[in-house]
DNA sequence: TGGACTAGTTAAGCTAACTCAACACTCTTG
DNA sequence: CAAGAGTGTTGAGTTAGCTTAACTAGTCCA
């Protein structure tokens, strides 16, 4: 009942997930991060990086010391590197094996990386790797799904439990639909 | 490499769409929705839910009369049915297919409901319909993921194009039992 | 008809995560 | 080694989404 507040609890926030990666990639990429760079990196004005710098420092997810490089403490991280995982699995799930679009896929991705579970995450990478696998049956599902239908009539009302008055399938069509895109 | 910041874009947050949800479901369930319902049922003060109405007010999706009820404008009841519609398809798939706890699937589909893309939706809908069917190919694929090993072997550095240096499946392991709980 | 009670609103204040403008530090180069 | 360029920080201001405390509108009852 009141889990939609925890939202706000978890470990780290959304940005802060992003810039934990953002110093990250930027140290793996050319050996150090510099509030400069990770502004340009995400799209945000350094006084912002300085202040969300304090914040991690607080945290002790970062060390930083004025006008000098951003370093992950080990706890910073092992975070970044979390939700660099979840974000390989979510979106190699949603554009390999549900077959969305990849700019869709990499968008949802980008979004709820940081807010799945490991547990889920966990999970997902086992379906995706099995699904993809050489395995006889991974190979007959991946035969048959290709074949099974795409319209509504599993779920008209009644055949389908997951349904219940309204037709997800129908309404989720339709909100496709009216933002222009073909399903 | 700006997705990110698009969090914040859109069409309604977080808070909003629970909101939305939280007047449909009261409506569905005593026939009106009123700020102090929606209070208790988000378990938040009444001068929160105020200030929210008059927020979701200006953007049209309910209507709201000094001291009156709460109703969605037919663009809230869609947000409000399309959150509601991901969340049961999110659950489900969690739960029933890749088998994580129900209450650890609950949460995880609580925080990105309103984040997923309809066309990600729709399209997990339909591959957890086709694997809870009696489609033979479902049942089989059933059976041998149940089998399917758990362990890193298949994840062995280089063995799995889904991991790169490190494997994901021990890093997310080793989250989940870092948080004291078993995979 | 006027309390009293309940429901809702307003006002002021908080935190997170930004912005821009101005100032401060560092580093390079002449 | 000092000027100027470039980098980084501070400070003030903004918005979202809350909080508490104080006030007000509506309702019910004697």
């Amino acid at each position: 009942m009141d889990i939609w507040k925890r939202f706000g609890e978890k470990e780290v926030s959304h940005s802060m997930a992003h810039y934990l990666q953002a110093v990250a990639s930027l140290k793996a990429e050319k050996g150090h991060a510099r509030v400069g760079d990770i502004a340009e990196h995400l799209g945000v004005s350094k006084s912002g990086v300085t202040s969300m710098m304090r914040s991690l420092l607080s945290r002790e997810l970062v060390t930083h010391e004025r006008y000098g490089c951003v370093e992950l403490t080990p706890v910073g991280l092992r975070l970044a590197e979390r939700t660099e995982s979840s974000r390989r699995v979510l979106t190699t799930f949603l554009s390999e094996i549900l077959g969305v679009p990849e700019e869709i896929a990499s968008e949802d991705a980008c979004m709820i990386e940081h807010l799945v579970s490991p547990e889920v995450s966990v999970e997902l990478l086992r379906l995706t790797s099995f699904l993809r696998s050489q395995h006889p049956s991974a190979a007959a599902f991946r035969e048959a799904y290709k074949a099974s239908p795409r319209s509504c009539a599993e779920h008209a009302p009644g055949a389908c439990d997951l349904c219940g008055a309204t037709c997800l399938r129908e309404s989720l069509v339709r909100e496709i639909g009216e933002n222009g895109m073909t399903a």
